[in-house]
DNA sequence: GCTTATACCGGGGTTTTCCCCGGGTAGCTC
DNA sequence: GAGCTACCCGGGGAAAACCCCGGTATAAGC
């Protein structure tokens, strides 16, 4: 019996191109393609044998990575789902563990060691490389005591994204100076860095802004 | 006679799969594989004939799209090239283009469009798809406003992306502060920006540095 | 009534950033 | 040599960012 595969990824070129590599691995097919995850979720409900592992890419429209990963996991607990991603960012990686996921395979790991994964989650249910072994521990740990950011803050944080000074800030948010200077003091600290320059880059970083 | 083609990207998977995917049309087969431009360049002066077509990631990690396409054009102006990126970003493609690749494909081409496109790249030389053919004007219009960007500045510019102080900045460049204000200065009219904060998330705009 | 959390604010300070003034060298093209 | 570009540098001063001290009000929960 071939291990069924199924697949999303919103670059139809990378999907199409990855799904014709693992049809060619020994003892595997392919029973599903999608370029995001809602139409994921809409293929696999429509076939009569549900997939054994999912390769889901974390970054896609409509429906992205940790959300259909939360969904299938519901709905099809059995279905072991793989993130794909190109980014080995470390909250990107938490969201999608904590999401249910059991690997995190970078775009360019090696065909080879593509199989490999691809076996071992099927054998054993999990697969983690080296470099994601090592800072499995590490990242749920951080997960947990991750500083919450208030609603406040945010606001802050995306106006911190521009060109305009604290003094600038203070008025288009309504508050004194000294309350932004609070915010700043406090989002210094929240995410570690001393600067706004910093603060910029790593609510970018961690997703918190958008570019 | 097969068309020969050479691909560059540093996500190996994506590499391998559409390698094999290229190399299942017909009348295609691929010559050299490399994960980024300088072992493409490697590659393709160890063969004993040269490809026909070049596919290029722009985004790779030593030897990046526009300057692998330049000493390419340089040392074989009989090899065409083609840009193949996710990212529909404005000054991605003018910088690919003014650089001197004939065509500018995204990776959620779909295959079928993409063996369209390598066959009239061979033929005519030449490939647009309606979005870029749309807009390739405005672009070139575009790209000669648009100021350059020297070797010491970009790398300036990178520092500054950081928690780094233009004091620490100015050693790490062996510099005196003087010369770095000299280059925030003149990146400020650059990129039309009166902050730190600015120039840092401008250059992330224009990717001149990366998150 | 007390703790906890969020939001807010005033006044003081130092360091960094920003913005001017001016200067120079090396290399390359015409 | 003139003219261009890239690169480098010193000093001074205003503004912004950074970092302390302190405080109040309001609401939620035991």
């Amino acid at each position: 019996m071939n291990i069924k595969i199924a697949i999303a990824d919103d670059h139809q070129l990378f999907l199409k191109s990855l799904s014709l590599l693992i049809a060619g691995f020994n003892g595997f097919s392919i029973v599903a393609e999608a370029v995001n995850g809602k139409e994921l979720l809409d293929k696999i409900t429509a076939l009569p044998v549900q997939p054994d592992i999912v390769l889901l890419d974390v970054n896609m429209p409509v429906m992205d990575g940790p959300k259909a990963t939360a969904l299938l996991q519901k709905q099809y607990p059995g279905i072991r789902i793989a993130a794909l991603s190109m980014k080995e960012n470390d909250t990107t990686i938490i969201t999608m563990l904590k999401a249910g996921c059991c690997a995190y395979l970078l775009k360019d790991i090696h065909p080879v060691e593509l199989e490999k994964a691809l076996r071992e989650i099927h054998e054993s249910g999990y697969y983690h490389n080296d470099a994601s072994n090592v800072n499995y521990r590490r990242l749920i740990l951080q997960s947990e005591q991750q500083e919450t950011i208030t609603e406040r803050e945010k606001e802050f944080l995306s106006l911190a994204c521009s060109d305009l000074t604290y003094k600038a800030i203070a008025q288009k948010m309504n508050v004194s100076e000294r309350t932004v200077d609070g915010y700043r003091e406090i989002l210094f600290h929240k995410l570690n860095v001393q600067s706004r320059t910093g603060m910029v880059l790593e609510a970018l970083r961690r997703q918190l802004v958008s570019l």
